[in-house]
Parts: C-alpha cells; structure tokens; sequence
DNA sequence: TAGATTGTTAATCGATTAACAATC
DNA sequence: TAGATTGTTAATCGATTAACAATC
C-alpha cells in the first residue's frame, strides 16, 4: 500500500484533529460530530468527512464520532502511538528552550540527546540532558537508531548538520534554522520559522 | 483594489522567496532566474513566476530578476520594509528564548513589550525587557498601537489572551499554544507547533 | 546573432464543497 | 418514529504545470 495516495495536505490535517480530539477529551467529552470538530477548527464539517474517508470508517450515523476511538486511530495513522526518540542540534536560546519543554512526552516524542559544536557547552547540561559534542553525532545517532531530528543551529550551518544527519539515519527533519534544505526526496523535512509567519501575515495589513 | 484576489497559498511563500533572496545577496550574487531560485526552494520555476506575476513584472528575459531590486519589492509587497511592533504574551522557556532572540530586527520586526501573569515574573527582566503585568496588557497595547502579537501562554490559557489581544487592537497573531484560536475572520492568525509538524512527519515512515 | 529567461495562456491536475442516500 | 450525522459521489472551484511568443 504506497502512501502517496493520501494527499499530503490531508495528511497535514490530521494531527490538528488529533489536538483537539484530545482537549476535547481532556474536557470530559466522549463523542463528537464533524460538524462540531470543523467548528472548532474552522474548516468544514464535509472536509473533515473527506479526510477521514481516506482512512476507514470511525464514525456513526447519528451520533457521529467517539473521541477515545478516533484518537487512537489517529495516532495509529499517524505512528504516534509508541515513543520516537529524537536528537536536537544547536544550544542557543531556542535549543535550550527545546531541551527544557515538556510537552513531547504525551504525544509520541522524546528528546535522547542534545549535540552543539562549542567546546564551551560541551560536557555541560541543558535540562537533564549533557551536552554532545557534534562530532559523535554520527555515531551516537546511528547506535540509538534516531530517526527524528530538530536543528537548532545557524542558518549558515543547518545544510551541513541536515546531510550529516541524513547520513547518519536520521529521516525526518523539524527544522528551525531560516533556511530551505536540500535532501533527498525520501527525507521529511518541516519548517518553524516565526519570521516566515510573520511576514505572510502583515501582507494583509490595511495600509 | 481589494487583496483576496492573490491567493493566500501564493502571498505564504512570498516570505520563503524573500529569505532565499537576501541569503543569495548576503553570498554576494546580484541576479537570479526563476530556475535557480526554484532550484533552491525546491518548487518549479514556472510557479515562482506566476506567482510573482500577481504583483508586476519584476524580471528581465534573458537575464533574469536582480536580487536587490526583487527583494525591496517583495519587503514592500509584504509590508515589512518598516518595523512592526510585537507584543509577546508568556514568559515560559519558550517566551524566555523568543525574548531573547536577535532574528526580528533585519526583517521588519521588533518585541516592544512583554506580558506575564505570574506575579513572581511581573518587574523581573527577560533580555532587554522588564516583564509586565498582563492585567495591564490592553491600556499597553492599545497605547502603543501595536497590531502584532505572539502567545507563548498554555493551551489553556491561549484562548483568552488572544480575545484580550483582539480587544487591544491587535490584527495578526503568531500563537505557540498548541490550541486552535477561534477569533473574528479580519484577525490573522499563524499557528507554530512542533508536535503538529513531527505527527505529520512520522505518519510517512516505514512500518 | 544565439541563448537564456521572462510573463502569460491554456491545459491539466488536484482539493473542496454541496448534496444525499444510508442508517444510527 | 423523527432527527442527526455519517461516508460518498459528482460538481465546483482553485492551483500547478507545460508551452511559447516576446525580448533581453
């Protein structure tokens, strides 16, 4: 079964449904209807339908979805339901950020270990991680079989890092650094980029 | 002359072609085509003309766009030739790293102040600024005109500080809390997720 | 000139929506 | 039963691509 034959923006939507699925369960409701779901999105009750159809059925006629059910369907689509480890690239401001956030746990994330280049932050702790010197990434990321990475070094660097971490298994990429990468196709790579968001947004200011 | 005529997919990746551009002229190169810059995007060369095409012709055949010459028009397209100001509500490891972050300056933003709740942060500093009161948020903002927000609060918490931003005056919001924001249609809003991003990535991966 | 590359058109391709039979 | 809501189909709508005349 090739995957390509759910369209890539369909698979984009899904973890918005499972986020709130989850505060929806977190406030105690058990069932749900597209309608609902769409609302709280803000997309339509039909395209949520629509993307679902692509995967099964989950629902009921009538009384639409069960939250618990469809959430764990989701993370089954999604490969969520077990724990993948990832590396995290870079300690500036934004790395140390990372390595102190809480939040990977509960939805299939978990930082195994932390690289930067400076001899200075080598040896030393970022939240309960120790510090690696980047040029052990290889190694350790092939011994540890990660195959998820967040880079959160400079611009001028992050093509590097990305080929080293391609090169050394890595196939799926989370990368802050304000640059678009360049890796083999079979290689996922997604943005964070606050400046991007930015100006895509102040393009519509009133002048 | 009303913008929904562009559309929205095609004023997102002005900002991506801008980044392209001025990290070109930063590498010291005075032209490009249409070709090379989809090269390095990665999408097709026929796309960035006809998007560009939306707002003028910016290129000479032949010879291609002159780097400096496409970048100041795309910054005025964009609205980011001035500076904006930002508010930043939250000051969590992530609002303490985004506080302290240079990136804003050269690309047409600037953090002006920073809200906190918790009485304990309220009058301490985060990098440049003295952490204010959030009960003083709106009298702030709307003193100061600011029109650009981000929320680094909890999910919980994201909700009603982004009605209060509204309230103040604010029109475009780039929202880390991992919650969807239901908020007046003339309001901008971008979301920043990492566990979006990685649930979208691992959905692709090998069984 | 010959080669390169634009801006634009028309064709293709893909995504969204509206509608509805099925059924809980 | 009556009302609600699903999954799916077909129609609509929108985005991307290929091709090419224009021209630097």
């Amino acid at each position: 079964m090739d995957k390509k034959q759910v369209p890539d923006i369909v698979v984009a939507r899904l973890p918005i449904y499972l986020q709130t699925l989850k505060m929806l369960e977190k406030e105690g409701e058990y069932t749900t209807s597209s309608k609902d779901l769409g609302k709280r999105i803000g997309i339509s009750a039909a395209q949520i339908r629509k993307d679902l159809s692509h995967f099964g059925e989950f629902g009921k006629q009538g009384t639409g979805y069960s939250i618990s059910y469809l959430i764990e369907q989701l993370e089954s689509i999604l490969q969520v339901n077990g724990v993948w480890n990832m590396a995290l690239v870079g300690v500036g401001f934004l790395g140390h950020a990372i390595a102190n956030f809480k939040g990977f746990a509960n939805h299939g994330f978990q930082i195994k270990c932390v690289f930067d280049a400076d001899p200075q932050k080598i040896g030393s702790k970022v939240g309960e991680f120790t510090i690696l010197d980047s040029a052990k990434m290889e190694e350790i990321i092939r011994s540890e079989k990660i195959k998820v990475a967040m880079i959160t070094v400079d611009a001028i660097h992050a093509q590097a890092v990305a080929e080293l971490l391609v090169k050394s298994g890595v196939k799926a990429i989370l990368n802050y650094a304000p640059v678009t990468l360049n890796l083999p196709k079979d290689i996922r790579i997604q943005y964070i980029d606050p400046i991007i968001e930015l100006q895509h947004m102040t393009y519509y200011f009133q002048d």
